[in-house]
DNA sequence: CGGCGTGTTGATAACGCTGTCATTCCAAGC
DNA sequence: GCTTGGAATGACAGCGTTATCAACACGCCG
């Protein structure tokens, strides 16, 4: 509904009013009778309408919006290294970037709303989405509606309208099980994603296909539920390590869960790589910072996201036709965490 | 000098051309002889001329910038946690946030110059720096030649024109060391930050007064150089721990320096904290996620931030004359990574 | 009853740029 | 010399909002 083409002109017809009275109301100023501000009120929202930040900026000589200006830091979480992807292309190419949390908590509509605040209140030029918000169809069908380039990284599929970037998930999960049996590991656990990243499904099939190509049968009490997020890999782990047959190799999802898992085999008095092996996915900082250190695999993060950028960009200039859908490797990083097995 | 107000139509007439043929060369578009395209440079750069994005966004219907969604991660680093207070109140206000990184590595002007684009070329209402960008005498000079507004998080001192928001870094720094004094512990490392931000002189000053009040002296042996980041916490613990007589504890400026100095204890086959206890300072995520977790203070840097940005946004509204200064308290926060020293 | 302040509304001119289309310039071809 | 066509340039009309200032309505005072 509504057009994204509202003007003010429009509501001020609308609602039988000057264009001067409708800027007044949406700009709360003072001085107009309650009565009209309510008829100018439902104009604006019966032609869904948003003022225009540019034609705003121009006449009124402020922007309405914040700079904030940082330093690389030292420690990189996930999101922001993809920031930072994000951020190198658009500099080159002179475009703004502007940032935009969605309410992960938020119970109903509001990645919704975000996107829906960010394409017609911004008036951006095109939208990014991270997992999972990539596969989130109100999101996506906000976007279309307003045909609003998109790019999008680590979604679940394609879809042959917006540029998207993934990590070979799948393959790297294999290369991890494959190091793992290679080793000498029988009774591998697994801890898996947070389901609603398309990525989790890619590891553990990577997961499954490793073990299967080896000739081990795939042992479900040896898969445990997680969410990505460090305490959730801490508590399947410890559920994991009580097993009458205790793993002798975690491998969990990501890396942060990892860390889980090594919080909890210490916790239990294991050592690692010892008693246990256990290995994460992602190369975040905190594999650098265990003890020991995490055997995982590198996502090369901002390259996917300055990626995504670039084709992004490249779509608004009308230079390609068809959007371009990369696959990013990650290579194995090998580290204390993972050792043989010890030989009973 | 050139006062940001040339527009394109004092670059035309510097130039001797028609504003058309500004607008091509800015644009770089094609059909513009070589040597008008050259004068056209020339009086623009003469005039320190930057294009309007608004009005550019208003006659081209584009607005040269991109919207990066993205959900809450579990994992949130120093800067990201800034990130969302600062958007939190820009939110709420109907401010847009734009972000710029500065090149920490960049030799010379990289971060200025990004200041300088951020208030000419975009044109934002305000600006918000962080440590240790909010003591560059080059970006307040910028910053205030072009009358922008400005907020700075964790500052050096106060300057009588920025809102500024830090943290109570001394007191908090205190209360480690005294609680460390109070359990008994005689030689108590010390693991400074990068010198480069202010927090980083007020921290020792913290660690330094709590030894004085106990009557206690300060050892300059015990007492190692860092620059905020886990490498350099992890040899500076290493130097300290093959001291002839070890410090029974290390404070570390920050966190990520504490889980340095807890792998450098992991890797010398000390037990933390039986044998040695660490400390660190923010409590970021890393705090929770070493082995044993980290005793810390908590830094509340989304409070911060969000404070921060309300009272630029207060500013910017004219409704407050003196720029607002605030100081975070910072709890202690108490984990496994320290205990009584071993009775020998 | 006239004049006057206060509260409400509107006509119109910016704001600084790009898009469209007309115009001018210039070199090559006849 | 005259045409011709493409490259180079310019005149001018928007783009959608806010700012300015005038106009108008209304109630109150003298």
């Amino acid at each position: 509904m509504a057009s994204s083409k509202a003007t003010i002109t429009d509501v001020a017809a609308r609602a039988g009013v000057s264009i001067k009275t409708v800027s007044r109301v949406m700009n709360r100023e003072p001085n107009v009778r309650a009565r009209t501000r309510e008829r100018v009120r439902e104009a604006a929202a019966a032609l869904g309408y948003e003022p225009n930040p540019a034609a705003r900026g121009l006449a009124s000589r402020r922007m309405f919006s914040l700079g904030l200006l940082y330093e690389n830091p030292h420690e990189f979480s996930y999101t922001q290294r993809a920031f930072e992807g994000v951020f190198a292309n658009c500099a080159s190419a002179g475009y703004t970037l502007l940032l935009l949390p969605c309410g992960a908590d938020g119970g109903g509509s509001s990645a919704a709303d975000s996107a829906l605040h960010l394409v017609t209140h911004t008036r951006v030029d095109g939208v990014i989405l991270t997992a999972p918000l990539c596969d989130d169809e109100r999101v996506l069908t906000v976007l279309r509606e307003r045909d609003t380039p998109t790019a999008r990284i680590a979604p679940r599929a394609t879809d042959g309208l917006s540029c998207t970037v993934r990590a070979g998930d799948r393959d790297a999960a294999r290369a991890i099980t494959d190091h793992l049996l290679g080793l000498g590991h029988q009774r591998i656990a697994f801890i898996k994603g947070d389901p609603r990243h398309g990525a989790s499904a890619e590891r553990f099939a990577g997961y499954r296909e490793g073990l299967q190509a080896n000739g081990t049968a795939l042992d479900g009490a040896l898969v445990a539920d997680g969410l990505f997020d460090f305490d959730s890999g801490r508590r399947a782990a410890l559920g994991l390590l009580h097993l009458p047959r205790r793993p002798t190799a975690i491998f969990a999802a990501n890396d942060d869960m990892a860390a889980g898992a090594i919080a909890a085999a210490h916790a239990l008095g294991l050592a690692v790589p010892t008693a246990v092996s256990v290995a994460g996915f992602d190369d975040s900082p905190i594999a650098a910072r265990t003890w020991p250190p995490l055997c995982t695999v590198r996502q090369p993060v901002f390259e996917m996201a300055a990626a995504a950028t670039g084709d992004l960009i490249a779509r608004l200039r009308g230079e390609n036709g068809e959007p371009r859908h990369r696959v990013f490797d990650c290579p194995l990083v090998l580290r204390a965490s993972v050792a043989a097995p010890a030989t009973p």
